[in-house]
DNA sequence: TGTATTTCGTACCACACGGTACAAAACACA
DNA sequence: TGTGTTTTGTACCGTGTGGTACGAAATACA
């Protein structure tokens, strides 16, 4: 991976680090919010010029969605492999809660923005939103069906219903956190909110 | 109320209708969402000149407390008042999901769209919502007193957590139905998450 | 009719936005 | 060194933003 000699084209060699960029680009529309951090400023941020993103991601769309997937590669990802983990349900809930609330790196979610705000977003980007809402929701449901083998949770709720629910209530946990709620409130609500799919006695 | 004389000063007479901005900009900023709605937008649908907003409102930050607070007298206050009527707890709340998905309007909350969005908003407008969360919470704890005092609510959950995971359930819904989720799988998720309030046996 | 007073809206301000034209710069190859 | 190729960033485009200067318009009163 390292020696490389990748052919050396003629012309200018490239200087931008694509992935140097997507990552601070992520990082400060995460920080800042999707619809307060224009694309001039994440620029600035960046020590990009203007014309070096278009040609490299196309605009503002094929930018915000590259950063949208580099956050479901770094930050989504791993807490949907979480749930693959083998421990009970009730356990990883709460290990779930604990993780959201007391997250490094900035509070709320970028995807939850992108999705529950009415910011408008790219073509790309809306695309990707949708991908990844379904892809959670299948990760979710699966997860719900095996506590159901194993009688850990409500019977009464199905695997479908339920998936919709747990995205839901992390969706607005995560929103919480990013107007500022107090992380132990946001803990203490969504406890309270999972209660209702512990299995009946 | 109609023959008022009103003791006519010197000077051209006033030609703005005040409510009427008022509720043409709320109705705007409701519909296509806080930060999608500029104030020369609101401007041009209001049919009212700048200066004259500036006059009347003192700017964007007035314009929009202003709207805020018709928002809070004709649609949250009959919501809250409904709290008061003398029915049993789970009625009310069936009665409270089936009325947010099913109402008239815009989908979605300004409100709720107003603190939940990362939209940087003006002092007053701020200061507005900070004041109706507040009261929004204690109308919520006051019911959920009276509940408990009926046996008809979980009395393992204080009034105050209460009153915070219902404000927290009711916002989440209609943020749901502001990014068009279906209203019937909103009412779903929303009875859900109100079970984990039902007294336990 | 003239004057003081108040509100009116046109026409502008500086600035920021997303997006692009284009010439200089940096390479491979001859 | 010269030619072709590719990437670079400056400097600009048109549009929209929140906000205002200012003269015209409309009234009361003398």
């Amino acid at each position: 991976m390292t020696d490389l000699p990748a052919k050396r084209r003629p012309g200018r060699p490239k200087t931008v680090d694509r992935q140097r960029v997507v990552a601070l680009a992520m990082d400060h529309w995460w920080r800042q919010g999707v619809s307060n951090a224009s694309l001039n400023e994440v620029c600035r941020q960046v020590q990009l010029s203007k014309p070096a993103l278009y040609r490299e991601f196309g605009g503002q769309d094929g930018l915000m969605e590259a950063a949208l997937g580099y956050y479901e590669e770094q930050v989504v990802a791993p807490v949907l492999a979480a749930t693959e983990m083998d421990l009970p349900f009730a356990e990883l809930v709460e290990l779930l809660i604990v993780g959201m609330t007391n997250a490094p790196g900035p509070a709320g979610c970028l995807f939850t923005e992108m999705r529950l705000g009415r910011a408008q977003l790219g073509e790309a980007t809306t695309k990707r939103i949708r991908t990844m809402e379904q892809h959670r929701r299948q990760v979710f449901q699966a997860w719900y069906r095996r506590a159901l083998d194993r009688g850990e949770v409500n019977a009464s709720v199905s695997p479908a219903v339920a998936a919709r629910y747990i995205d839901t209530q992390i969706a607005m946990a995560l929103a919480l956190l990013g107007a500022c709620e107090p992380a132990e409130s946001v803990a203490e609500q969504t406890r309270l909110a999972f209660r209702t799919l512990r299995p009946v006695p």
